[in-house]
DNA sequence: AAGGTCAACACGTTCA
DNA sequence: TGAACGTGTTGACCTT
């Protein structure tokens, strides 16, 4: 038996068919105003898009109806004991297949958002616990922080394309400055081969750039643009080394700590 | 109608 | 071997 099949088969009894949402939109709202708003953004989160709608069945009825037998803490949320005995009427209605759109309200999104980020995994405890705390099945949990950390680390990819462009973007203008520069190296040395033929210019002594951002700290002598930037880091560089982190949990596998042979 | 969002699903991988 | 997880996909719903 596949692992998924054990998943399945704990749903198959709730919400293999459809599930049916009792609640019924935003608590925050009048009840009046939930008639005319389901589609608005104030209410998009924490209403229940999958309420039906049913002939004589006005929002403040159904209102009085649910809120009355609801827990307190979240009062218009999915009762995982209700919504199972609506998904039997449901199948009586509508096709078994048809997945039906479930969306969690406002109340269960932060506080899932809240434990998520205390820890973005769950060990079963937490996972039952989360589960009876907001009125959910464990297995809604278990895929609602499935697809956060999926979300994240979209985010975080997205974020770190970002940053290599940016990175990229600026060796590139690195790179074009320092070939700028061996070009200038290069014609001072054809310049003073020319001039002093007897004289040797095989290297340069001290390069252009390194002429101008040379400091009282930086040595006499021999500098490198290398040396330069050590001294004082260029700020075209220096994004080079503050990689954004979009959350503090997840590190980029390119940036995980190889297992050395030595250590 | 097109495109975005997100809960739910399917399936492969990892690990104890 | 089963549980947990990652990843890609599906389908319902919403916005523009």
């Amino acid at each position: 038996m596949r692992p998924q099949d054990v998943q399945e088969e704990d749903e198959a009894s709730s919400h293999n068919e459809s599930p049916v949402e009792l609640s019924l939109g935003c608590p925050l709202l009048p009840a009046s105003a939930e008639i005319g708003s389901v589609n608005s953004e104030v209410c998009r989160r924490g209403i229940d898009v999958n309420t039906v709608l049913v002939d004589g069945d006005t929002a403040q009825g159904r209102s009085n109806l649910l809120t009355s037998s609801l827990p307190e803490e979240f009062p218009v949320q999915h009762q995982a004991a209700d919504q199972e005995a609506a998904e039997d009427e449901e199948n009586s209605g509508a096709g078994a297949g048809a997945r039906k759109k479930l969306r969690l309200s406002k109340e269960q999104s932060a506080f899932l958002e809240d434990s998520f980020k205390e820890h973005s995994t769950l060990n079963p405890k937490q996972k039952s616990d989360l589960a009876n705390r907001l009125n959910l099945r464990p297995r809604q949990v278990e895929v609602w922080f499935q697809n956060r950390r999926a979300r994240t680390k979209l985010k975080q990819t997205e974020v770190d394309c970002e940053y290599l462009k940016r990175c990229c973007e600026t060796l590139a203008q690195e790179n074009r400055r320092l070939q700028r520069e061996v070009a200038e190296l290069r014609a001072m040395r054809t310049a003073a081969a020319a001039t002093y033929p007897f004289y040797g210019f095989s290297t340069a002594r001290v390069c252009p750039s390194c002429d101008i951002k040379n400091t009282p700290h930086s040595p006499a002598g021999i500098t490198t643009p290398s040396a330069v930037v050590a001294a004082s880091p260029s700020p075209v560089l220096t994004p080079l080394f503050s990689r954004p982190h979009l959350v503090p949990f997840t590190v980029h596998p390119v940036l995980r700590r190889q297992p050395s042979a030595t250590s």
